[in-house]
DNA sequence: ACCTGAACACCGTTCAAGT
DNA sequence: ACCTGAACACCGTTCAAGT
């Protein structure tokens, strides 16, 4: 009882489950998926490569650790009014946690968290559309939907938004000139109307734009 | 003139662009993304791994090349019927093209290919669209969604169909134990009555009903 | 022109041994 | 109990040298 209630006095444990997924997360958004291996995170936390394998079994769990920590940014409480503008608000929130971070959706997409971030937010989603009046399968379906939309969009967001030569996929600003190049060398009458929407960079008008269609579509369901 | 038009006569060339990328993609539905290594795919072409350089300058133009290719099966002519009608069926093309191949949507996520099957499908998306009476700016929009839709849902089914262990994110059948277990631990009512549609292996339906959204919500807008 | 051989600078993961 | 040191079995990529 009269030992000090702050852990942290003493020597510091240099390792642990929480700590190690802030400084991986500070380690994306600072160099990027692919730059963060368990040997450089080692690094930042002072330690060998193998101590991180007493806190994480694989890579992948630390990923799904990460994911599921991002996701605590968009599993708030559900805010009130009209059931389409909660389901937008989730929507957003989930685009923004994932924006939040560099190569956030990519760490998303390829991890499958069943932590209480990830469950809450789509307790809240369903919560929403049950509260709507949909039955479980269609609530269960349009979440399915709107997520799988969010994280398709957000992939291809953060995918645009990196500097070209960086990560895989060489998009980036530098990719706006390689399409307009390969539009332009075809015969593409569509596209070449269309390009300076693609090539715009209003990434906010486009997911409001794809939410809004699933939304609408949900409301003619209803 | 009087030389072999079949240029596979005389010393067969090991290596060219086309037989690479069809060995990649063979080799993909055999082992998984994960496994597919230069070095494994130099020794399946019966060559160094240093060769593939001549004809790829990285390994990510490598993966644009596969998804490139795997977009022809979805690049067919526009079949005739209402827009609506016609979209769906694009975007179950452009579906079906990546469950052709094992993790074909992680592939695809993760390319930028401006190649003729990608801009060939997006033309014929555009087209459709833009017959129908939607704006450019529409059109664009429209066809992100439903691309950003297809390729976030696809992840989604192929991660789910993997068995569990093999490529990363522990999805698989197995994850739908884990997925029962946590939601039983935790307090999520809405997810408990949605759990048998999740874990229900039934993703055309799942699909259908998210495109359905987005076809109504492009109706409602027309 | 096309490919080999060998190297460079890394990876994720394991595990006996130290403290 | 927690971490080190060192290894194992790989990677993507480069490039002089061969044919």
């Amino acid at each position: 009882m009269s030992v000090p209630s702050t852990p942290t006095r003493g020597r510091p444990a240099r390792l642990d489950h929480a700590r190690t997924v802030r400084t991986a997360l500070d380690l994306l958004d600072e160099s990027g998926l692919d730059a963060l291996t368990m040997r450089r995170l080692a690094d930042a936390m002072g330690v060998q490569a193998g101590a991180l394998y007493r806190y994480f079994a694989t890579k992948q769990d630390l990923l799904t650790a990460m994911a599921e920590r991002m996701l605590a940014d968009a599993d708030g409480p559900a805010t009130d009014g009209e059931w389409s503008e909660r389901l937008a608000a989730l929507a957003r929130a989930m685009r923004t946690a994932l924006l939040d971070h560099r190569d956030g959706a990519r760490v998303y997409a390829g991890t499958h968290s069943t932590g209480p971030n990830t469950l809450g937010f789509a307790e809240n989603v369903l919560g929403v559309l049950r509260d709507a009046g949909f039955d479980d399968a269609d609530a269960a379906r349009a979440l399915m939907a709107v997520a799988n939309f969010t994280v398709g969009h957000t992939l291809e967001e953060q995918a645009a938004l990196q500097p070209a030569g960086e990560g895989p996929g060489d998009a980036g600003p530098a990719d706006a000139g390689v399409l307009r190049d390969a539009v332009a060398a075809g015969r593409y009458p569509h596209l070449t109307a269309a390009l300076p929407v693609f090539t715009g960079p209003d990434y906010d008008a486009h997911f409001e734009f794809g939410l809004r269609l699933l939304v609408d579509g949900l409301r003619a369901r209803r």
